[in-house]
DNA sequence: GTATAGTTTCACTAATTACTGAAACTTCAG
DNA sequence: CTGAAGTTTCAGTAATTAGTGAAACTATAC
């Protein structure tokens, strides 16, 4: 089927930013195509509304299924699978940061903790271990913070978000009634 | 020089996570460097250390700075450009967030602005067309929301993420003292 | 000026990553 | 059990991206 121009454009500049996403052109053209179309795709019509081999379409599922960005689904009479975008956009937008999280600071975060085990000798050493523990702290802040995140309905999460710079406020308020409760 | 190993460790690290955070290896490896040097590195000792070409070099520091990562200072009596990390760790994260989010996040919301200026004729593209306003609107509430968390200083920011789930509680109660003063 | 100490550019090559398509595999209806 | 309809794998190739190093450029001290 020949896709609109304003559809086309979105899953193409989908598969453009796809890298800078955390994963490859085609797998982001597809997940593209997914949650601009409004029923479930199958792998052939995937292949085919991109022009790509049926192998690649394979290997893309595999890899958005490990994102968690897909629902898969079957139909009464027919073997074949139908591919869909897993929950609403907040929840796309969740898991796409949280799995970014995964692959972009976890391995970091245990490589620092790994290298904080020993005490420096040197100076150099003594100033990289400083670093590293400053580094380390922060990352794990980050990361406890983007767990609280996830946890939170994506109403209140959109209410703190809207709160925006009123969000220093609150605080001040919250230390207030905090102090008055000792 | 050579370097101990949890250094050298630290930065080949660096390097591998490079094109997960958004530049390429050597990059990565260059700044991973910088951060644990105590202090500023001139381009040559920079390649020395890496062994990577002084060509590379040139680039790397070029991309550094296209990502406001990195001070450049001169020595009385020496021509050298000395370089080293621009601002504190949690400036550093807050920058390349902030980076990351113009390269990822801008282009692809300039593209939906486009998009949506037409009215959609067919049935597939309301769909489409809905679709492409929920990303929308949800990619501007996070960059407003971005540009907020980096007007406040750090102090504050730490002060919230320590919140953690406190947040939802902080929120009913901003609700309550709002709905007070009514 | 010109010799020198440095930086930048860029055509070329190397390394990595993505894609194809045919073969192997799986599943299920009959 | 067989075969049709489907999915997955993977060796080979194509495309992309990264890195080199020599030449061009720039700035400064003398």
């Amino acid at each position: 089927m020949k896709l609109a121009s304003k559809i086309e454009s979105f899953v193409m500049h989908c598969g453009e930013m796809g890298s800078r996403w955390g994963f490859n052109r085609t797998v982001g053209q597809m997940y593209g195509l997914m949650i601009i179309s409004e029923n479930s795709l199958t792998a052939v019509e995937i292949a085919d509304s991109l022009n790509i081999s049926r192998g690649n379409v394979s290997m893309g599922i595999k890899e958005l299924q490990s994102w968690r960005l897909i629902n898969i689904t079957h139909k009464p009479k027919d073997r074949k699978e139908y591919y869909a975008p897993a929950g609403s956009i907040w929840e796309m937008a969740i898991r796409v940061f949280e799995e970014r999280r995964k692959r972009e600071v976890d391995p970091t975060l245990s490589l620092l903790r790994n290298n904080l085990l020993d005490e420096p000798t040197t100076t150099q050493e003594t100033y990289a271990h400083q670093q590293m523990l400053e580094i380390h702290d922060l990352l794990e802040t980050i990361t406890q913070w983007a767990g609280e995140l996830q946890k939170m309905n994506p109403d209140n999460l959109n209410k703190l978000m809207k709160l925006g710079s009123g969000v220093s406020k609150v605080l001040d308020i919250k230390d207030k009634l905090l102090s008055n409760n000792k």
